[in-house]
RNA sequence: GCCGACGUAGCUUAGAGGCAAAGCACUUCAUUGGUAAUGAAGAGACCAUGGGUUCAAUUCCCAUCGUCGGCUCCA
């Protein structure tokens, strides 16, 4: 961490203790918890006994300002376990905080500022009167006390704060923008999908132009996974309980399955995942080390039964449509097989200019129960990734505990506008399943060897894929992804016609255009146009009919130089080509 | 699932214990224009659903469903 961010964290720590300083004049009967600084900013919960609003947060934004004057140093102070138990008498919180630092040894430590102390490890602002005071609360959300849902829900306060009243409002004014293109909104005003109360929350309907839209996706995946061998499969969308019990999916997400009885009592299930079904074309029939690799891709949707509090626009869904790929391999094919994936996924995500992070997505060792096989096998599969991402030179963070409960992950991450991070592509190297579904091939000797399985998705879920998407052009699609490539626009209903023959001439090209005849003004026509983020207006009047000519608008506001038809389909042609 | 806020026309919103409003979109008529909204008229609402309080509820209360912001979970 740099010094700069450093400033910063204790900046936004020193204004959530000024927070709870506010709350607990406000409100004394309060229980304080923890407040630390956090990305974007800070937070602070409380256990309250009378219930607050956000309409509370101008009292206790200006309660803030008020207490700050006071505030001209943080004092630290040395306690012991006995002396901090006595300041926090009757707070369950504070004190199961004391007992478990005092019994790790470390050293209690109060931060006081003005009349305002709080148990506190440190990493404040020198000069808290003058370097606090741009700040802002944002929201108030429940959360619960240490992050488990066995514990009591907390009241926790939203706050950001910044070295200048400047840099807060951009920030602030940064937040309105990101709302602006909220996929949600943006995917009403484009047309591009659906929620229907009949149907259900979490159960996106696509329209015709985001139907399209997801298809375009597909198939540019398809195309890079077509050069590298693999080939399409295709599975029901249900299956036998039994399948799931062979793969380990069943005691360990049974809650989370769509479940179906059929009339003779039978159980089946929607699927939530697709590599045990993957598993069974693989074993129909006896394979040879020189079949090896099958390589599968099955985009299909899978079902989930997330709780209701979790769904989330597009981000969060019951229906999920992965673009699924499973790989089945010898173990020396392991490395080249997800070299692959990665150079799939490398030159999808450039064409759209994303920016990924990458994680290493490892078992959380305190917890063996919470996955398949031994611990070798985790070892080895958990350094093979590694070695993949240190061979390629490629930046990356661990997440402990965040492998699938069948082996370890190179996840792929990107931000929504809002800044939320979300996983979408991911790389997952798989010898669980295979054992499980005693998936071999005879080896150069005629024994029969173990196959490795590498899951691999690249957009993960095109539906949350779609969402970042969405937020990250603001609904500006490139041409060759837009729904609506051109609109001819005549100015009078003389040029009609003149539209009608360049729509055709559009058509034969296969480039998606409309001809907007409404008897509306030119201008109308272009705002309609505008608004719906179409890439490119043909504007055609009697001026242009005459001399058998167009004039292009562009969706930026600007008119291409050029006024020749043909011109401007080669125009489009070399833009749809470099996928920009 | 948990905490909180919110559900009024296709969309965006106003409203108040006593006949439900506006803009956009839609339909019709007039207008035929030069790069982001031509004008007029019309139609469109079980005010999320179910209970309760009240002479009277879209408005107040309770429950359910849904949406949003978080938390938890995420193969």
């Amino acid at each position: 961490m740099n010094d700069k961010q450093e400033q910063l964290n204790n900046l936004r720590h020193s204004t959530a203790h000024l927070l709870a300083a506010a709350v607990m004049e406000l409100w004394p009967d309060t229980l304080r918890t923890i407040g630390p600084s956090i990305d974007n900013g800070f937070y602070f919960d409380f256990e309250f006994k009378k219930p607050v609003s956000e309409e509370d947060l101008p009292k206790i934004e200006a309660k803030m300002a008020e207490i700050l004057k006071t505030w001209t140093s943080f004092e630290r102070e040395e306690v012991s376990k006995e002396e901090a138990l006595k300041r926090y008498e009757g707070n369950p919180y504070k004190i199961e905080l004391i007992n478990e630092f005092s019994d790790q040894g470390q050293t209690l430590t109060f931060y006081k500022s003005g009349n305002y102390e709080d148990l506190c490890r440190g990493g404040h602002s020198e000069n808290p009167s003058q370097d606090l005071g741009a700040f802002k609360l944002l929201s108030i959300a429940g959360a619960y006390w240490r992050g488990s849902e066995k514990n009591k829900m907390l009241t926790r306060i939203y706050g950001t704060a910044f070295p200048t009243k400047q840099e807060l409002e951009d920030h602030l004014n940064m937040l309105e923008e990101a709302k602006k293109r909220d996929h949600k909104k943006l995917g009403k005003e484009l047309d591009l999908f659906v929620f229907s109360d009949l149907v259900g929350g979490g159960l996106p309907l696509w329209t015709p132009k985001g139907t399209l839209v997801r298809e375009l996706l597909d198939n540019f995946v398809w195309q890079l996974r077509k050069a590298k061998g693999y080939q399409k499969v295709e599975i029901p969308h249900i299956t036998k309980r039994e399948l799931y019990e062979a793969s380990g999916h069943w005691d360990k997400f049974k809650n989370e399955l769509f479940k179906i009885t059929t009339r003779e009592g039978h159980e089946f299930a929607m699927k939530p995942m697709n590599c045990p079904h993957h598993t069974q074309i693989f074993k129909r029939m006896p394979m040879s080390y020189r079949d090896l690799p099958q390589r599968y891709a099955n985009t299909t949707m899978v079902y989930r039964d997330e709780q209701s509090g979790e769904l989330a626009g597009l981000s969060r869904v019951r229906c999920i449509t992965q673009d699924d790929a499973h790989v089945f391999c010898r173990y020396d094919q392991i490395k080249e097989e997800i070299g692959n994936v990665y150079s799939i996924v490398k030159d999808f995500y450039s064409a759209f200019g994303f920016e990924l992070s990458l994680r290493l997505s490892l078992r959380d060792p305190k917890h063996p129960e919470n996955y398949l096989g031994q611990d070798a096998q985790w070892e080895s599969t958990q350094s093979q990734l590694e070695e993949f991402l240190k061979d390629n030179h490629l930046d990356y963070a661990e997440g402990i505990g965040e492998a699938a409960f069948y082996g370890p992950k190179i996840d792929f991450m990107t931000k929504d506008s809002l800044g939320r991070t979300w996983q979408v592509a991911t790389i997952q190297l798989d010898v669980n399943m295979p054992q499980r579904f005693d998936l071999s091939y005879a080896n150069q000797e005629g024994k029969q060897e173990v196959v490795a399985m590498v899951h691999a998705a690249v957009m993960g879920s095109i539906e949350r894929f779609m969402s970042i998407l969405i937020e990250h052009y603001a609904g500006a699609f490139p041409t060759w992804l837009a729904p609506v490539q051109v609109m001819i626009i005549p100015i009078t209903e003389r040029n009609n016609d003149y539209g009608q023959k360049l729509l055709d001439g559009l058509k034969d090209k296969n480039i998606r255009a409309e001809l907007d005849t409404n008897p509306e003004t030119m201008q109308a026509k272009i705002r309609v146009a505008q608004l719906q983020k179409i890439p490119y207006m043909i504007i055609i009047g009697d001026r242009e009919q005459s001399a058998d000519q167009i004039s292009v608008r562009t969706r930026d506001g600007k008119t291409l130089e050029l006024n020749n038809f043909g011109d401007f389909l080669s125009h489009l042609d070399k833009e749809v080509e470099a996928k920009s």
